[in-house]
DNA sequence: CTTGACTCCGTACCATGGTACAGACCTTAT
DNA sequence: ATAAGGTCTGTACCATGGTACGGAGTCAAG
């Protein structure tokens, strides 16, 4: 274990270099330290499975539509093990994710309707462009 | 007609003053002239309900997914009749919105069922945030 | 023991969609 | 005629989630 260099990370998590660079400075991953030849400051950091995981996981609640700055708040309360607040945010998130669904689906049916529209109308403005406009 | 001011426009379309001027710099808006009593460049813009109409296509459209520059894209079509490509636009966003709403089920699914496990499991780690970790 | 690839670090830049001034000007009511 | 309040313009700044780059250090193979 702890074998992986930084560029090993990025690949077994799909990111780039930078941006596992970017979560360590957002507090998300670990900044391990460098270990070398010489001592003190100088060799290079490695990793491990812990945080090939903990990658993984930040992507997995990124696809959730969890923020950032919210996937921090998980790793900190799954390191102070505080469920309920765990399950508020999961619960927030869903609240949001059904109304921004909900959302989705109605712009995607009326976008539908007029496609079909636009494709049947022979004269006149092309309904998807005026559908848009209330009247 | 054309009575507005920017800030009547933008109370009307429900959004801010600042975020007309952004959206005339974007060139989704009209800069209509500035008339007065004396003449050249002097006086205040005013709008009409051609202006309220377009501001709500844009947050219609926005609602859609679209961004502004395809936005922008959608009212150049307009002005050309292009149909062709109007369709094309809006068939790419269906095809958008319903990968983005597949995979947002998902995460919602997924997240639901971790509340509810986090709700049932008395000891242990804490089932959302571990849920997210690949075993 | 050099060469080439990779790492480290700081800082700067990017896109997207706004939001916030400052300072001058204009309009309206009193 | 003047004061209050809205407008105009330019420029700067914000959050979010990265991406890029320069210059120095380090590591591994030949």
């Amino acid at each position: 274990m702890r074998e992986l260099t930084i560029a090993g990370l990025a690949r077994a998590g799909g990111v780039g270099v930078e941006t596992v660079r970017y979560y360590q400075r957002r507090g998300l991953l670990e900044t391990p330290e460098r270990l070398g030849s010489m001592g003190h400051g100088s060799g290079v950091r490695r990793y491990g499975e812990q945080d090939v995981r903990r990658l993984r996981f930040i992507r997995s609640a990124q696809a959730a539509g969890f923020t950032l700055e919210q996937i921090a708040e998980l790793i900190a309360l799954d390191a102070i093990d505080d469920r309920t607040r765990a399950r508020e945010l999961a619960r927030e998130r869903i609240a949001a994710l059904d109304a921004k669904i909900a959302e989705m689906k109605a712009a995607r049916d009326a976008l539908s309707r007029l496609a079909r529209a636009c494709d049947d109308v022979s004269g006149g403005p092309c309904p998807i462009v005026t559908a848009f406009e209330p009247q």
